[in-house]
DNA sequence: AAAAAGCTAGAACGATCGTTCTAGCAATTC
DNA sequence: GAATTGCTAGAACGATCGTTCTAGCTTTTT
């Protein structure tokens, strides 16, 4: 922790000082740098001085971009999975048959799932969440996102190709799968992420429809108007 | 915190401690209400003067029975968690059709982790693990299950029931349905457990092998002998 | 009844936590 | 060039953390 210090003679910082400021957004430094510790060592078991350390910085830096710790929090959450819903039904909202439509949800969830995995990481950990109005906002996101997925499961069900009876716990089975493979999926193994994707979206639309999704059939489906 | 002190006069104390001496074990009393912090606030959430605070006791009562506040963790898991894997090897041992098999380890998981669902939240908060050691002791409970789910698709897809090409994934996105559950399943719901079982069951059979698992079926699968 | 063991309260320990404050440096504005 | 603003270091705050220790109480053993 106490490495070299960096005694602060102000004739030797300004050369070196000039180099370095070069400033690339300290504030997006610190939330990455956030994210990267929060995502592994969770909120509680993250500290202000482990970040301003990780960057060798004093913890003032921190206090002047945010205005405390769970800013920092929200301000990782804000530009993450915040706009997750809107992505989702913008996904769900074009045309299309209502199965080739969830296809293209599932699709955009585990795209952006996976852009912020991390981010997605922090907000999925509940027992992370302290302040009332964090613990709003994240139910409210939980909420919507569980909301598209029922719309289309019932729209499916209306068609009869849904047989579990409940759309609901049907919806939470399928954001289970999603949000789990955050925990075991590393990027440097020899698995592709599309490969990935289409295992677990054929997963899925087995386990909701249980048949086979070709698109052929989503097609034949889509023509032959339902009575 | 500080309401109504127990000003531990020694003659007073005498008559209302005999009543409340029933004992009724002090450690298992503890490791309850650890159970309960942990899974709501977390392990790094939850202090030892909680837990002591709960009770009405004092701190030294934990380490009485508990070296440090880990042993405690270790002591949740070691009655729950821990004997999972033995269960669900159990399960599959028996004799049946890889798909009934394949069931009832299912089922196995599904009530295993709902008898213990807080303490099965504890386990899998991750980033609450802390020492090297029980951190290798996770990831050995982790590896054992997923190692049972991995045999038994491995061996349905010698049959040529699993389409999926990588039992592996598979595996984790079983899990992932069963794990995911315990985060919003509430008791006093309106669901029964065996409906809500069935439901996820259904779910994974249709998402792993594509079709409906009817034990007529399956019998039938049996009676005739693959080659 | 005496001795040993089990259990508990309460104070205290150093360490670390989130946060605040002051003061000085660097960059920008005028 | 002076004045203002933006940024940073470092010390310090009270609170709380996990843990230890002492001493006294209760229960069991002898």
């Amino acid at each position: 922790m106490s490495g070299v210090k960096n005694k602060s003679v102000n004739s030797t910082l300004n050369s070196a000082a000039k180099t370095k400021k070069i400033k690339i957004g300290r504030r997006e430094e610190l939330i990455q740098t956030a994210v990267d510790f929060f995502s592994e060592n969770g909120f509680q078991g993250t500290s202000v001085r482990d970040i301003a350390n990780k960057l060798g910085v004093s913890i003032s830096v921190i206090y002047h971009y945010f205005n405390n710790k769970e800013e920092l929090w929200s301000a990782i959450i804000e530009y993450s999975v915040k706009h997750l819903p809107e992505k989702l039904e913008l996904a769900v909202m074009g045309g299309g048959h209502a199965l080739e439509r969830l296809r293209r949800l599932l699709r955009a969830h585990l795209t952006a799932s996976s852009n912020y995995s991390k981010e997605t990481i922090i907000f999925l950990s509940k027992q992370d969440r302290i302040s009332e109005t964090g613990e709003l906002a994240s139910k409210e996101i939980e909420i919507k996102v569980l909301y598209i997925y029922v719309q289309i499961l019932e729209e499916l069900q209306r068609e009869g190709l849904v047989k579990a009876h409940n759309t609901k716990i049907l919806a939470f089975n399928i954001l289970g799968v999603i949000n789990w493979y955050l925990r075991w999926y590393r990027s440097d193994g020899p698995l592709t992420a599309d490969a990935l994707y289409e295992e677990i979206i054929t997963f899925i639309l087995y386990g909701s429809v249980g048949v086979p999704p070709g698109s052929e059939q989503i097609s034949r489906l889509s023509n032959q108007q339902n009575t």
